[in-house]
RNA sequence: GGAGAAUUAGCUCAGCCGGUUAGAGCGCUCGCCUCACACGCGAGAGGUCAGCAGUUCGAGUCUGCUAUUCUCCACCA
């Protein structure tokens, strides 16, 4: 027996616990059927659960355990990402919990903390990915930093390396001086400031009463310029050009250049340059040979080179501007608008800085990454997210692999005495090759860079089946079916993966990208921590079931568009839950399941081939949905089906026939809507995994998991047959509606007179009891010989007429005002209708259906229209 | 500066290949504790599909422009 309430805490959890200890989410490998595969995008291994995964791993759920009923070979591959930097920042903050620095504890001390905290803490959000219904294989759960993965970053690496697709190379890049770590440039974040533009001025050596007026937003970094630039075209300043000009404070004397980077427009058409500590004016030292001055310490203090060394860049601004209006140099001080970087870690402002890092050639390996997506090797869905994808790859930059970090692969590099590079699998291998280099044994010394986070990741699709070995599951599930995941990752992630993947396994590491958007606040902000309106699915899930929350998300999914929290929604998804239960209960009260063996194509009630006809037409569109990535359309489709169909028509109309006597048609009837609920458990199973499978369990005994049941395609049904009660759903809202514009009670049993075809007639009188039990009536019959009074109310449905006479009770106001809207509304389409026919173009250039169709209406609506006008004139009097 | 997206009911949003009277949920109004369910049932109200022009027999849907909003990328003189 169900119980009278819907309450997912009694089992949500249960039935998880059953399905993995018994093995329902592992691909059976002996199956020679097609293979399913999705690789999860591993979530930080000590990170926990928010919204953003609800959606992404509800979406892959769906996707996977809809695959799985379809009888394919099925695998989820879950695991977990080390997460270099973010986890590294948490378990330094505890250390200095306990006054303590990585630096005290040394590297290899340090790293075994790092992973002491990753058994501590880790696994959490792999336990609420559970407890959100994920079916993962999680016998396969693997680790970005486990021996198996390790092994495929060392091997991509030294490949990259021999082909040249790894260098090293001393260059500006993004600086993190709170990390005191290079990081990429997708990991710097702009932030508009309003800053200040200083102007201020250089003598010129040969003339010191005479300047060159610069104006630059950071005057500290002014003690490593090696140049002042100016354009050639300038003609007020190119004279200039040529001469040299004197850093005020530390006296040195530096050229005036030519150079276009000088933009005569702006500033003071002069621009120093810093070619240490300025992307741009890198490049412009870089083609005119100029001197790099490094003036910061790791921690972004100035150093030595400068005459404020330890001081902070603020600290040597404010500094550095005093001392020039001492010396009179200080033209004027203006506000000005900027963007500034930011690390989007550390939250610190990233300094370009001059060092030695290690970068991926990723121009070249952007090729066959865009040219699989050119040729359709692997399709975005949407599609409109290829633009983004070919955006960024056509401009892509080299990419900073090396990270000054501890807790991540460190590089397969080693030096020898001299610095010459070995780059091997393994240390002993590097060893032997430094051996043969030198003619003797020499000491190596290991590259301490550990490599960026993205690099394993990149690797995911199949380092994580066991490659480099030729696992069985590598080639039955590579490459992956799908990946599904958030546009925020495209570049970081998708991106990558499509470059190690052509690159190593030449083929795509997935056959198609579902990119979905992001979930927000109610009020349609982002969520963020620091706004504090962020909320915690395992608390909607502890409020509202596990299912509600997954069909919400299911719902609100409508190909790439960011999607708002609604509670109310949720809620109503919890509501849709109970009202199944209930459904469930119904037939479990009028023993639905207690018949054996009925063939589906034999029901011979009209209400039964009706809904079994509705029940197929629901189950393709859910499936046509879910192939086509439409979650929202696909979870409306089975919504729409269940609740506005089967238990607002489908139960009501076998009330009649429950609780009539005829053995016969209950018999058939508890079969037909067993096997309907049985429709409904299935289509709905991928979108609430628990619900279906409490019911499924507990309706009656069953030989399947609901999570292999097969998937209701493949059915033959052929006695669908919709027309008759069609009819008559149509028939009975019209008297509803009626007697609700009538203001009729509720128990007031009524007579209700037809005049239509002999056909119509047939099957009111077949219907009967059924009519007129649903439309709370007496009795309906034929208007036959029945004369039409005064007190009759008229409505219709199609081209039955129908009268209930009020006796007296009829209220002539409220009849007169719903004739007149009813009236109003036929006018209007009337007139549509005489305007596309009147249209010769319309005639002759539409279809013939389309223009058959139009004329039908038409037809009825003037039938309609007439019916209306005499009902009207029969109570003009009072 | 470069690229992309959006604008449909009071709110949040669907609407696929152009073809009925443009849909849903929530909210609102009216009537109902009808023997599965008040987390419910029945019936309603509510729309110039941002604006303008165009293509077409026909436009919420296709094209262009305008307005507004958002997102991404680039940018420290």
């Amino acid at each position: 027996m169900l119980e009278k309430n819907y309450n997912p805490k009694d089992f949500e959890e249960k039935i998880y616990e059953k399905w993995e200890t018994s093995g329902a989410f592992q691909p059976d490998m002996r199956s020679d059927k097609d293979a399913f595969s999705i690789v999860i995008p591993p979530p930080n291994v000590t990170g926990v659960l928010h919204m953003g995964h609800a959606l992404d791993d509800t979406l892959q759920d769906i996707l996977i355990r809809y695959n799985r009923m379809l009888g394919k070979k099925v695998l989820w591959q879950p695991g977990t990402d080390h997460a270099g930097i973010a986890t590294q920042m948490v378990v330094e903050r505890n250390l200095a919990k306990e006054g303590l620095t990585r630096h005290d504890l040394g590297r290899e001390e340090f790293v075994k903390r790092v992973w002491k905290w990753k058994e501590q803490s880790g696994g959490t959000i792999c336990r609420q990915l559970r407890r959100l219904g994920a079916s993962c294989d999680w016998s396969r759960e693997r680790f970005t930093m486990d021996e198996g993965l390790s092994h495929a970053v060392r091997k991509i690496f030294v490949s990259l390396y021999k082909d040249g697709l790894i260098y090293k190379a001393k260059k500006l890049v993004n600086w993190d001086p709170a990390l005191e770590t290079a990081v990429s440039d997708l990991e710097v974040v702009q932030k508009e400031t309003v800053g200040k533009m200083y102007y201020y001025k250089y003598p010129l050596e040969n003339n010191p009463n005479e300047f060159i007026h610069i104006a630059t937003t950071r005057p500290e970094t002014m003690f490593g310029d090696t140049a002042v630039a100016v354009s050639k075209d300038n003609k007020k300043l190119a004279h200039l050009i040529g001469q040299n000009c004197i850093i005020p404070i530390i006296n040195r004397v530096i050229p005036i250049i030519a150079d276009d980077h000088a933009d005569p427009e702006k500033g003071t058409g002069a621009v120093k340059i810093t070619p240490a500590h300025d992307f741009n004016d890198f490049e412009v030292g870089k083609r005119h040979n100029l001197p790099m001055i490094n003036i910061l310490n790791a921690d972004a203090t100035l150093n030595e080179n400068t005459p404020y060394a330890g001081m902070t860049t603020q600290e040597a601004r404010i500094k550095t501007l005093e001392t020039l209006e001492q010396l009179g140099l200080i033209d004027k001080i203006e506000d000005h608008p900027m963007v500034i970087p930011y690390g989007d870690r550390s939250g610190v402002v990233i300094e370009p800085y001059m060092t030695d890092q290690w970068f991926v050639d990723a121009p070249k390996l952007a090729v066959e990454a865009r040219r699989a997506v050119t040729d359709g090797e692997m399709e975005f869905v949407p599609a409109t997210y290829e633009k983004t994808y070919f955006e960024w790859m056509n401009n892509i930059q080299p990419w900073c692999i090396s990270r000054q970090l501890w807790w991540g692969h460190q590089m397969p590099i080693w030096y020898g005495p001299d610095d010459t590079i070995f780059c091997e699998e393994n240390e002993e291998l590097a060893q032997k090759e430094a051996d043969k280099h030198y003619g003797k044994h020499v000491e190596l010394r290991r590259e301490t860079d550990v490599l960026d986070t993205w690099f394993s990741s990149g690797l995911w699709a199949f380092s994580t089946f066991g490659w480099p070995e030729q696992t069985q599951y590598l080639k039955t599930f590579y490459p992956t079916s799908v990946l599904v995941t958030g546009f925020d990752i495209i570049f970081f992630w998708v991106a990558r993966m499509m470059m190690m993947s052509m690159y190593m396994m030449k083929r795509v590491p997935f056959k198609k990208c579902y990119i979905h958007g992001l979930v927000r606040d109610e009020q349609g902000r982002k969520m963020s921590k620091s706004k504090g309106n962020t909320v915690d699915p395992m608390e909607t899930i502890e409020k509202y079931g596990a299912d509600a929350l997954r069909f919400f998300m299911a719902a609100s999914e409508t190909q790439g568009r960011d999607i708002n929290l609604s509670d109310s929604r949720i809620q109503g998804y919890r509501n849709f839950a109970t009202k199944l239960w209930n459904a469930a209960r119904f037939c479990e009260m009028n023993e639905c399941y207690s018949v054996k063996n009925f063939d589906i194509n034999s029901a011979k009630l009209a209400i039964n081939k009706w809904i079994i006809a509705k029940a197929k037409e629901a189950t393709e569109a859910v499936t046509d949905n879910l192939n086509n990535y439409r979650f929202s359309e696909a979870a409306n489709a089975i919504y729409q089906f269940t609740w506005g169909t089967f238990c607002d028509w489908y139960i009501e109309l076998t009330k009649p026939v429950f609780y009539g006597e005829n053995a016969t048609e209950i018999e058939e009837t508890r079969a037909v809507a067993a096997w309907v609920l049985d429709r409904i458990l299935i289509v709905l199973h991928p979108f609430m995994p628990f619900i279906t499978a409490e019911l499924w369990n507990n309706l009656t005994a069953r030989n399947i998991d609901i999570i292999k049941a097969n998937w209701p395609l493949t059915e033959k049904i052929n006695n669908a047959d919709k027309y008759e009660i069609d009819w008559a759903v149509d028939f009975i809202s019209a008297i509803r509606s009626l007697r609700s514009a009538m203001n009729l009670p509720a128990a007031a049993k009524l007579t209700a007179y037809v005049k239509s075809s002999n056909e119509d007639l047939a099957l009111i009188s077949k219907q009967q009891k059924m009519i007129c039990t649903l439309a709370r009536l007496e009795t309906v019959e034929s208007l036959a010989n029945k004369e039409i009074t005064q007190d009759m109310a008229q409505t219709a449905s199609h081209e039955a007429v129908i009268y209930i006479p009020l006796k007296g009770v009829i209220d002539f106001d409220a009849e007169r005002a719903r004739l007149n809207k009813e009236l109003e509304t036929l006018n209007k389409n009337l007139d549509g209708y005489a305007r596309k026919l009147g249209n010769e173009s319309f005639v002759a250039k539409a279809p013939a259906a389309v223009v058959a169709e139009e004329r039908r209406r038409q037809t009825e609506a003037m039938e309609n229209k007439a019916r209306v006008e005499e009902a009207l004139a029969r109570i003009a009097n009072f």
